[in-house]
RNA sequence: GGGAGCAUAGCUCAGUUGGUUCAGAGCGUCUGCCUUACAAGCAGAGGGUCGGGGGUUCGACUCCCUCUGCUCCCACCA
């Protein structure tokens, strides 16, 4: 059979991913061999595959592949985050285009959605990593919310409950006024918005709630909140309010008296410097109220409209109530001035609505004690984090680690399993039975039907903290007095976590806590953290900009081992990678390559019969050994998590040793058979060079695995062991190093003077030279016989070149233009005059000589010898030449 | 404003306790090749005073200070 010129990944690709799940080879069950686990980030339950997913699970597929081929028993855990927030906005998007609103719905009827959407699209993405190749443990796909682990999330919101870590509090959440809901972070757009900044008179209180006619000058952009003020602020350090020290003033149109309070806060130079102090509607204003011991009056309700509490405008909206009350402070001589400013807001994502910060009850998990077990489980190296940058990161966070909320206003996750009783005094437990049955020693007769669990649900990532732990044994995490099954006895710790360095306090040190809190012992060994995939000019993907291509259609259209190849080529740990198609080109292009070389080898006839040539058996020599030295490289890469250095690496050594100068040795004259030892050797080479291929390129390694030998059904690459690194004769490689040099140089000088490289030549080289080394320069050069002497003879036009401390000159008859030889070899010559000075003057330094370290020192001295030698070779073959 | 990081060839990046000819790789560029494995290829070549300045040292891309420019995270200015 013709084989294509061009190698075809959608032929082979979807062939051996279903050959590997036929056979059941990426299932891993605990055996006596050495576990080497990873657990997935688990992505989105309803996300698809975007190329940072690609990123992160090639790295992590290569990582896996590694492992398995170095013997160990390699478990890649899959699975899929039911991400409460992303999954509830969609749902609710999509009940939204049917016409349904989800007021409109129960709780139960809102979740029947949402379960249903998750059923229709949740695990698509899963499907896409097959695409991808990886080599993920389908059986054990786990999902957040799986009746076991959402027990697990609930039985460890009971557990730190009981150990005095969970607490309710209050919290300025962002509150949508027209959504009437909170909203995270996240979801709140900033806008610069222009408004207006109202600089108001607050006059000083005679102690008896009187006015007097000294007053202070405060700038606010919300005036309709000044009924809720608690104090007015200073700086302390500002001397222009140091007479307002312990008096009080009064707040505007309603006359309530308030302190003059001091916190280093207050910027001096920003506005008037004083500052009103109103925590109901304020974040900041809500903290310093903490430090002062502030009273909180929220004055506006759920809508956006003042409440009773403000005394005046009653039932207004906060925005006209701004307007009327500018007009009031006006007509009773309290506004000084009004200023056009500009300053950003906070807009609703989704409904636009200007966010009014809001007070509301929360539960809290406690940091502090987990925050500093899970900072000594890196500050003392247990856990590794790649690269190190992030230990300075990781150790702000935990350093200044605010307690966790972990509630949120959704449905759509595990509810808190606190029920509270008609008294409004709660029980927490792991189920509605035993809460019944804790409500009951409360408060005797009580039912079920009186009990009324929390509304709130658990932060998506109060469930992702547990998964190292929860995907195999799910019992564990709230148990902790609970003996570890076989799964997690075995593949517990993980090795490895592949993830972004944005989600490293979220995600990565929660994880931590939760295994030192649970198992005693870190989750992870090594936490690599990938960079951004960006466009080529470093813009963040993204839908709106239309830069972000679709993985699955670049998978089709160059394969998914250049796919994977292209994203590793670009991505060292924690840098951003700046993405372009032509890197997958370039993956593209390596696989072509790889295939054109099985081309080769697969169509060489054996002859038995035929003896090894010098230039076969010198090239097998030599690919033994470089082979053991690359071999010793790449694991040494990898052993660091240089996974592009590695890449390279291999890249490398197929092209260039194997492909450029292996090949080229050993090949045969068209239509000539090959001699069985080279023969042999070669295939040989070439399995291991799949082999070190394999992790990155899967595919196209399996395919030619199987088509470069007979292989039975059942076998596969992915089992084999990566290559050792053997025993490396490095005076062989260095000789042949000095071969290529040879060679290069004769190339280069037919290029010159345009010789063809069917014309054979012959040398004549003076200096160290290793013999054995000749037909490897007469086959690749096309030299017909070389020459050692000890000086050459001074008659013969030719040109020469030097390659190391070799001296190789090339006899040409008319082909010679000396004036030009004489300029390059003076200039040459320049050069290592300059350099020689350079070396010697270094030699001269006695600082230098007593200083430095034997081996510089004797490092200098032999570059000063070999220069010397060069001047010496040069100077003679200037004086030929100028004879 | 607080914290962290980056700056090396046209582009993307290495440079691993300061010392081998250390100024590198890949891609791109240029030149010559349709040489029966591969033009998605082969053979060659050019390209950077390592952001500026100062310091430590016998020696600095590497360590310290400073300036400039950029990036990220956090808090966002009443």
């Amino acid at each position: 059979m013709e084989l294509q010129s061009k190698y075809d990944p959608s032929s082979t690709e979807d062939k051996w991913y279903a050959y590997w799940l036929e056979h059941n080879f990426f299932h891993s069950e605990p055996d006596e061999r050495e576990p080497y686990t990873i657990v997935i980030p688990p992505p989105n339950v309803t996300g698809i595959l975007h190329m940072g997913h690609v990123l992160n699970n090639t790295i992590n597929d290569v990582l896996i592949r590694k492992a398995r081929m170095d013997g160990k028993n390699a478990c890649w855990i899959p699975g899929t985050d039911h991400a409460s927030i992303a999954t509830e906005s969609k749902v609710v998007a999509k009940l939204k285009a049917e016409g349904i609103s989800k007021e409109d719905l129960t709780r139960e009827e809102f979740l029947k959605h949402a379960w249903e959407w998750k059923e229709k699209h949740g695990g698509i993405i899963l499907s896409q990593l097959r695409k991808l190749g990886a080599s993920c443990d389908w059986d054990r796909t786990k999902f957040t919310m799986d009746p076991d682990l959402s027990q697990a999330v609930i039985n460890t919101f009971v557990y730190f409950y009981e150990k005095g870590y969970i607490y309710q509090g209050v919290r300025m959440v962002n509150w949508d006024p027209v959504g009437l809901t909170a909203v995270s972070d996240e979801e709140v757009v900033h806008k610069d918005t222009a408004s207006k900044f109202y600089h108001m008179r607050y006059f000083v209180s005679d102690g008896k709630g009187n006015p007097t006619d000294k007053y202070i000058v405060v700038a606010t952009t919300r005036p309709e909140t000044i009924m809720a003020d608690a104090a007015v602020c200073i700086n302390p350090a500002d001397e222009r309010y140091h007479w307002l020290k312990g008096k009080k003033v009064l707040i505007p149109l309603i006359n309530k008296e308030i302190p003059i309070i001091e916190d280093s806060y207050v910027e001096m130079d920003f506005g008037t410097g004083c500052l009103k102090v109103t925590p109901a509607h304020d974040v900041n204003d809500y903290n310093i109220g903490l430090r002062h011991n502030l009273q909180v009056l929220d004055i506006i309700d759920d809508h956006g409209c003042l409440n009773e509490k403000a005394q005046i405008l009653i039932g207004e909206d906060r925005f006209v109530a701004r307007k009327k009350i500018a007009k009031m402070l006006e007509e009773a001589g309290n506004l000084e001035k009004t200023e056009d400013y500009t300053s950003p807001i906070g807009y609703s994502e989704r409904t636009d609505a200007v966010i009014e910060p809001k007070l509301s009850k929360q539960w809290f998990l406690k940091m502090d004690v987990l925050a500093k077990a899970a900072l000594e489980s890196v500050e003392s190296g247990r856990i590794r984090l790649i690269p190190e940058k992030y230990r300075n990161t990781y150790r702000h966070w935990m350093e200044t680690a605010h307690d966790w909320c972990i509630s949120r206003q959704l449905w759509w996750g595990q509810r808190i399993p606190a029920y509270y009783l008609p008294d409004g005094s709660f029980v927490v437990a792991p189920s509605p039975e035993a809460a019944l049955q804790k409500a009951q020693e409360k408060c005797a007769g009580i039912t079920m039907d009186q009990l009324h669990q929390d509304e709130d649900v658990l932060d998506t990532w109060f469930s992702s903290w547990l998964w190292p732990i929860s995907v195999f044994d799910a019992e564990m995490p709230g148990h902790p007095d609970h003996k570890p099954n076989r799964d997690l006895s075995y593949y517990y710790p993980t090795n490895d976590l592949v993830t972004g360095p944005d989600i490293i306090f979220f995600w990565v040190a929660r994880m931590v806590m939760a295994g030192d809190e649970f198992m005693k012992e870190e989750p992870f060994r090594n936490v690599y953290f990938t960079g951004i995939v960006r466009d080529k000019i470093g813009r963040k993907m993204s839908k709106t900009l239309g830069n972000s291509p679709d993985p699955l259609v670049l998978i089709e259209k160059y394969g998914a081992d250049a796919v994977r190849l292209g994203m590793l080529l670009c991505s060292s740990a924690g840098n951003d990678i700046l993405y372009d198609e032509s890197q997958i080109e370039q993956g593209r292009n390596f696989c072509n390559k790889i295939w054109n070389a099985f081309r080769l080898v697969k169509g060489w006839a054996v002859d038995e019969t035929l003896e090894q040539s010098e230039s076969s058996a010198v090239a097998v020599d030599w690919f033994n050994n470089k082979l053991n030295s690359v071999v010793a490289v790449v694991n040494d890469h990898f052993s660091k998590f240089r996974i592009s250095d590695a890449l390279m690496a291999v890249y490398k050594f197929f092209w260039d040793d194997f492909c450029a100068w292996y090949l080229e040795l050993v090949k045969p004259a068209y239509g000539s058979p090959i001699d069985a030892a080279t023969y042999n050797a070669t295939v040989g080479f070439f399995e291991q060079l799949l082999k070190m291929v394999h992790p990155i390129m899967p595919f196209i390694s399996e395919e030619l695995w199987h088509a470069v030998r007979d292989r039975k059904d059942g076998e596969t690459i992915m089992f084999e062991r990566f290559p050792q690194a053997g025993e490396v004769n490095e005076a062989l490689l260095q000789a042949f190093e000095q071969a290529c040099g040879v060679v290069a140089g004769v190339r280069n000088i037919r290029q010159q003077k345009g010789i063809s490289p069917k014309d054979s030549l012959s040398l004549k080289v003076v200096g160290d030279y290793d013999q054995t080394l000749s037909p490897v320069i007469a086959k690749l050069a096309n030299v017909s016989n070389i020459e050692h002497l000890t000086s050459i003879d001074d008659s013969e036009a030719g040109v020469s070149f030097m390659s190391g401390t070799l001296k190789v000159f090339v006899p040409l008859s008319g082909l010679v233009d000396e004036s030009e030889e004489i300029k390059k070899l003076e200039a040459e010559l320049t050069y290592l005059e300059g350099f020689l000075k350079s070396v010697r003057g270094k030699l001269s330094n006695e600082k230098f000589v007593a200083h430095a370290p034997e081996a510089v020192v004797a490092a200098e001295r032999k570059k000063e010898s070999d220069a010397m030698s060069k001047i010496e070779s040069i100077k003679k073959s200037l004086e030929i030449l100028k004879k």
